[in-house]
DNA sequence: GCCAACGTTGGC
DNA sequence: GCCAACGTTGGC
């Protein structure tokens, strides 16, 4: 099977690459998601064995600060349904959830991170979603192209 | 803190 | 089904 890459936004003041790596197991369900076309690639397309850039957003500076793995595939975000959660939506119950989350483990710190700066000024990354004005999606797909070029930085 | 860009909501 | 109003995201 192929695996695909991703990039998965986070803001560090709520759950940065640290905080994953303290993880007693370096596991963490990636919840929180409220959006559609962020929601049908978490339940439809990313697998377990996928890797994905942990990117940290509205922060400075933000960037690719590193790499998980997917352990675990889509399945219902139970957020969802916690009353005392930021992210309790009751248009998504239990019998009928919308919102869907995966588990990401952590890989690997990617030191120094690589900025959002670095990424618009690389020729193979200017291209990438995240570097695209306006983008908003807190999941994206990466290109094995795109991948190799960062791993290839650091 | 500002504000452009975007997704969602809801009146009609 | 349209679209204005609104809330949120996120870079700067």
């Amino acid at each position: 099977m192929t695996t695909h890459y991703w990039l998965f936004k986070s803001e560090p003041s709520t759950f940065s690459i640290t905080d994953l790596e303290n993880r007693p197991k370096q596991t963490e369900p990636w919840n929180g998601v409220r959006n559609y076309q962020a929601r049908n690639m978490l339940r439809d397309q990313i697998k377990v064995g996928d890797l994905a850039f942990f990117y940290h957003s509205n922060c400075t500076p933000p960037g690719i600060v590193g790499i998980v793995k997917i352990v675990k595939a889509g399945y219902p975000d139970d957020s969802a349904w916690d009353a005392a959660s930021p992210y309790f939506d009751p248009a998504s119950p239990p019998n009928r959830p919308r919102w869907f989350m995966v588990d990401v483990k952590f890989v690997r710190k990617i030191e120094p991170m690589i900025t959002l700066t670095d990424i618009k000024n690389h020729p193979l990354l200017s291209g990438m979603q995240v570097a695209k004005r306006g983008n908003r999606l807190s999941i994206t797909p990466v290109t094995v192209e795109e991948w190799r070029a960062i791993e290839m930085l650091r």
